[in-house]
DNA sequence: CTGGGGACGGGGCCC
DNA sequence: CGGGCCCCGTCCCCA
C-alpha cells in the first residue's frame, strides 16, 4: 500500500486532505482511501445526517475508508502481529482503546479528524442462517441483514478471527454521542460518520432511521429518551454504553412476544429466521449437492455475464473486502441497483443449493419450480424500470430468473400479471422462472407457462412482503458489558423473525392473485383477472346433494374442491414439490415423499409371505399376486392371463397381426368390428376431407383414434361387440347402419359443446343403442 | 416374449 | 382447505 493512501493524515483542513485522496467509486489498490468531495460537498447548513435514508448515504457520502489489508498490520504498527484479524483490519486513522490492565479492546477511537460523510466498512463477520446459527450464540455482535423487509441472514462479529474492526465500535446510546450511523447497502453494512469526528473521540454507532425502522428499534433521539424512561438496570458504568446484554437476552427469552404471531422455536433457544415455508425433505439430509462445483458438468451455454456468487456451506466467513466497482474477470454489481449479488450472499439453503455459472435462458418451460422456497433469489431492482436477472443452478437444473418491475395487465393468454403488494410500498415486480430447456420435454404446454410464472412469482412476492416481525422493545440501560463493542443488536431487541402464521392465508391469496379480491375467485372474475388454471371458474353441479367440481380443462369431476385444485396442477404444469437430492419435481407432497424412498433406500412395505420388501403398496400388491396366483388380466384372444396390465398390453401386440378388421383406407386394424366402425365415423386420416365446420381437426383425429385403439383392446369392446352382433342377428344389418347414422348426427350436434371427443360420444351412443337392441 | 419389480402419476377419501 | 394415506394404473427396466 502506498503511503499517501494510508488513511487520513492529521490535519484540520478536510478539503485539502480530501483533494489528495482517491475519488469515490474508483477501485484503488489501496485499502484505505478517501474520495474527493462530490458535487454534494459538505455544507455547513446541511441538515442532520442522522435522518438520511440509506440511499442518501450511498449517494452522498464523500469519503471511503477501507479496512487495512490483513498482511499490512505488523509492518506499519510494529505491534504484536499475533493480533486477531479484527484488530489487524483497523484502518490507520483509527486506533483501539484498550483496558489498561488487560489490553482488552474497549472501543474504537479516531486517530485524527475524520470528516462528516466518511464511510467505513463493510462489516465483516461470520454469516449465519436459520440452520447454521449456533444455539448458544452470543448475539451481542449480531447484525441482521434484510432483504425486501425480511431477515436475510445474520452477520456475527463475535469471532475476532472472522470479523473486522467494526465489531469493536460501541453503540451510541444518545443522539449527542452518536457519530456513526449503520446502513445496509446491498447485503453489506457500512458505518458513516454523521459529524466530524475529532482526534481522540470514540466512534459510536447507531442504526440509521431506515435500518432502525426495519428492526423496530428506536432512532437515537428516542433511544436516550426510552433509556431514561426505563431506568438503569444494574447501573451504568460508562454513562454511554447502553444495556446489559444478559439481562435483555434473559428477558427476551423468557418473555413471550406480544406482537405478532411470532413464536420461539421450541427446539432452539433462539428465534428462527423466517425461511420459505416449504423446505423439503424433512428427512435427514443426505449429501445434498455433494458434487463439488469443479466436478459438475459444465453448462453448454456460455455465460453472458459472469456473476460471482459464492455459496459457502454454511457459517462461512467472509474475510474479503469487496469494492463496489467491477474488477477484471469478476463483476460486482452496483449495490444500489442490484444489491442482492453481494459476496456476502445469503447462505440460506447453502447446503441445498449450489450456484454455479450464470446462464441466461429465455426458453419458457411450463415446468414448475418451487421458487417460493428460495425467495431470496428473487429481487427487484430499485430502479422500477430495470430488469434484474439471476442465473443459478438448483440441484442439477440450470435456471435463469428474470425480475422486472413493469408488467402489463394480466390477461388470460398467459401474459404477465400485475401484482399489488399492499405491504411493499407499492412496489410491483415479477419474476420469470426459466428452467433450462433440458426439461422442456416434461411438459410442452407453452401457453400455460406465463400463467404459471405469474403465479409462482406471487408466491415469492408474498414471502418478500411479510412484515418484519421484530418487536419494538424499550431499551433498558445497563452497565457496559466486557468485552466492549458489539452491534446495537446485541443490546436491543431479540432476534426474532419468525414466519407469520398468517402465511397460509397469504399463500392462499397468491394462488388467486394479489391485490383487490385476491383469493376470491368471484372477485377475480369480476375484476377480469384470470391466472392460469388456478383461477378459472369451475363448473359446479350437484349430485345426491353433494357438490361436484368439474375440471374445465378435461371435464373430470371431483367431489372435493381440494382434489380439483391438486388435479389442476396436471394442466398447469405446476410441480411445487422438489426433491432436493435429484431435483425432480412433483405435483403432490405425497409423491415426493414416496419418491424420496428411492434415495433413502427405505422399503416400508413387506410381503408377509416371502418377507420381501417394497417401497410402495402398489408394488407390494402386485407382488402378492404371485403368491395368490391371481392373474386378473386376461387376453381376449387367447387363454393367456397376466398379473400386470402392462404385460397384457405387450401380449396383445402378438395378436396385432390377427386383427381382422382393417380400415380400407389407412393401415389401422382392429380386433373388433365396432372399433373399425367407430374409426370410420370420420376419424380415418386418409378419408376424403369433408368441407364442414364440424370436421374434426388433425389433433381430434389423432386423439380419437388413440381412444378407439384403447377401446378395441378393452373388455368393453368385447361386450359391446357381442351385443351389437346379437342385435344384428336379431334385427338385420340395417340396424347398425341406422345406429351409425344416428351416432354421426349426434356427434355433429355435440361437437364443441362440452369438449368431449367424438369417440366418447359415439361410444356412449353406441352402448345405448346396443342396450336398446337387446 | 414373459415375468417380476421399481418408480411414478393421479384420484378418492378422511382428518 | 390442505395434508396424509391409500389405491389404481402406467411406464420402464431387466432377467
Amino acid at each position: 500500500m502506498c503511503g499517501s493512501c494510508q488513511g487520513f493524515t492529521a490535519s484540520s483542513d478536510v478539503q485539502r486532505r480530501a483533494a489528495m485522496l482517491t475519488p469515490d467509486r474508483s477501485p484503488s489498490p489501496c485499502t484505505t482511501e478517501v474520495t474527493t468531495p462530490t458535487l454534494s460537498d459538505p455544507d455547513p447548513e446541511e441538515p442532520d445526517m442522522t435522518h438520511w435514508g440509506e440511499a442518501d448515504f450511498v449517494e452522498r457520502c464523500h469519503y471511503i475508508v477501507r479496512d487495512r489489508p490483513l498482511g499490512d498490520y505488523p509492518e506499519s504498527h510494529g505491534e504484536n502481529c499475533d493480533r486477531p484479524m479484527s484488530e489487524r483490519s483497523l484502518p490507520q486513522n483509527l486506533f483501539l482503546k484498550r483496558c489498561p490492565d488487560s489490553a482488552e479492546v474497549l472501543g474504537v477511537t479516531s486517530r485524527e479528524l475524520i470528516p462528516k460523510g466518511t464511510r467505513f466498512g463493510p462489516l465483516v463477520g461470520q454469516t449465519y442462517t436459520n440452520d447454521t446459527v449456533p444455539k448458544n450464540a452470543d448475539r451481542k455482535y449480531f447484525w441482521r441483514i434484510f432483504s425486501e423487509g425480511l431477515l436475510h441472514h445474520i452477520l456475527d462479529g463475535f469471532d475476532e478471527e472472522k470479523s473486522n474492526w467494526m465489531r469493536y465500535v460501541n453503540p451510541a446510546s444518545s443522539h449527542n454521542d452518536q457519530n456513526l450511523v449503520a446502513c445496509q447497502t446491498g447485503m453489506d453494512i457500512y458505518f458513516y460518520t454523521v459529524r466530524d469526528v475529532p482526534p481522540g473521540q470514540e466512534l459510536l454507532v447507531w442504526y440509521c432511521p431506515e435500518f432502525a425502522s426495519r428492526l423496530n428499534y428506536p432512532v437515537p433521539g428516542e433511544l436516550i429518551k426510552k433509556g431514561n424512561e426505563q431506568g438503569p438496570i444494574g447501573g451504568r458504568s460508562s454513562g454511554r454504553r447502553g444495556y446489559r446484554v444478559s439481562d435483555i437476552l434473559r428477558e427476551e427469552q423468557t418473555k413471550p412476544h406480544s406482537t405478532g404471531p411470532h413464536h420461539l422455536d421450541s427446539t432452539t433457544s433462539h428465534p428462527a429466521i423466517p425461511l420459505p415455508s416449504v423446505l423439503y425433505p424433512g428427512y435427514p439430509p443426505i449429501s445434498y449437492c455433494a458434487t463439488p462445483l469443479s466436478k459438475r458438468p459444465s453448462s453448454p451455454v456460455t455465460p453472458q455475464v459472469p456473476i460471482p456468487v459464492r455459496m459457502p456451506t454454511g457459517g462461512s466467513v467472509s474475510t474479503e473486502h469487496y469494492p463496489e466497482s467491477s474488477l477484471p474477470g469478476r463483476l460486482y454489481p452496483n449495490p444500489r441497483c442490484c444489491p442482492y449479488l453481494s459476496p456476502h450472499y445469503p447462505l440460506h439453503l447453502g447446503s441445498l443449493l449450489t450456484l454455479t455459472q450464470p446462464l441466461y435462458r429465455d426458453t419458457l418451460v411450463p415446468h414448475a419450480l418451487p421458487f417460493h422456497r428460495y425467495p431470496h433469489f428473487l429481487h427487484t431492482s430499485s430502479n422500477g424500470h430495470e430488469e434484474l436477472r439471476l442465473a443459478l443452478t438448483i440441484g442439477t437444473q440450470d435456471v435463469s430468473l428474470t425480475s422486472c418491475s413493469r408488467e402489463p395487465p394480466l390477461t388470460l393468454s398467459g401474459s404477465k400479471k400485475e401484482l399489488n403488494h399492499p405491504k411493499s410500498s407499492g412496489r410491483k415486480h415479477q419474476a420469470n422462472i426459466t428452467p433450462s430447456p433440458k426439461n422442456d420435454i416434461k411438459n410442452p404446454i407453452g401457453s400455460q407457462t406465463d400463467n404459471f410464472r405469474a403465479s409462482k412469482h406471487q408466491l415469492i412476492s408474498t414471502f418478500h412482503d411479510q412484515p418484519h416481525p421484530a418487536t419494538a422493545r424499550a431499551l433498558p440501560t445497563a452497565t457496559c458489558p466486557v468485552p466492549r463493542g458489539g452491534s446495537p443488536e446485541g443490546l436491543a431487541a431479540p432476534f426474532d423473525c419468525r414466519p407469520s402464521k398468517s402465511r397460509p392465508t397469504q399463500l392462499k391469496a397468491i394462488f388467486h392473485g394479489a391485490g383487490d379480491g385476491a383469493g376470491d375467485p368471484r372477485k377475480e372474475r369480476r375484476a377480469g383477472r384470470v391466472i392460469g388454471f388456478k383461477t378459472l371458474s369451475y363448473p359446479l353441479s350437484r349430485k345426491n346433494g353433494k357438490i361436484r367440481y368439474e375440471c374445465n380443462v378435461c371435464r373430470k369431476i371431483f367431489g372435493q374442491l381440494s382434489n380439483l385444485k391438486v388435479h389442476l396442477r396436471v394442466h398447469s404444469g405446476e410441480r411445487p414439490f422438489r426433491c432436493q437430492t435429484c431435483s425432480k419435481d412433483f405435483t403432490q407432497l405425497a409423491h415426493l415423499q414416496k419418491h424420496f424412498l428411492v434415495h433413502t433406500g427405505e422399503k416400508p412395505h413387506q410381503c408377509q409371505v416371502c418377507r420381501k420388501r417394497f417401497s410402495s403398496t402398489s408394488n407390494l400388491k402386485t407382488h402378492l399376486r404371485l403368491h395368490s396366483g391371481e392373474r386378473p388380466f386376461q387376453c381376449k384372444l387367447c387363454p393367456a392371463r397376466f398379473t400386470q396390465y402392462v404385460h397384457l398390453k405387450l401380449h396383445h401386440r402378438l395378436h396385432t397381426g390377427d386383427r381382422p378388421h382393417r380400415c380400407p383406407r389407412c393401415s389401422r386394424a382392429y380386433l373388433h368390428r365396432c372399433s373399425l366402425l367407430l374409426h370410420l365415423q370420420g376419424f380415418c386420416p386418409s378419408a376424403p376431407v369433408l368441407v364442414s365446420s364440424n370436421a374434426p381437426s388433425v389433433e381430434d383425429i389423432r386423439c380419437t383414434n388413440a381412444e378407439i385403439e384403447q377401446f378395441d383392446l378393452s373388455e368393453a369392446a368385447d361386450s359391446l361387440e357381442e351385443t351389437v352382433v346379437e342385435a344384428q342377428v336379431e334385427k338385420g344389418n340395417s340396424k347398425i347402419s341406422l345406429l351409425l347414422q344416428e351416432i354421426n348426427l349426434k356427434t355433429s350436434s355435440h361437437q364443441g359443446g362440452t369438449g368431449e371427443t367424438k369417440f366418447s360420444l359415439a361410444h356412449g351412443l353406441y352402448k345405448v343403442e346396443a342396450a336398446a337392441a337387446r
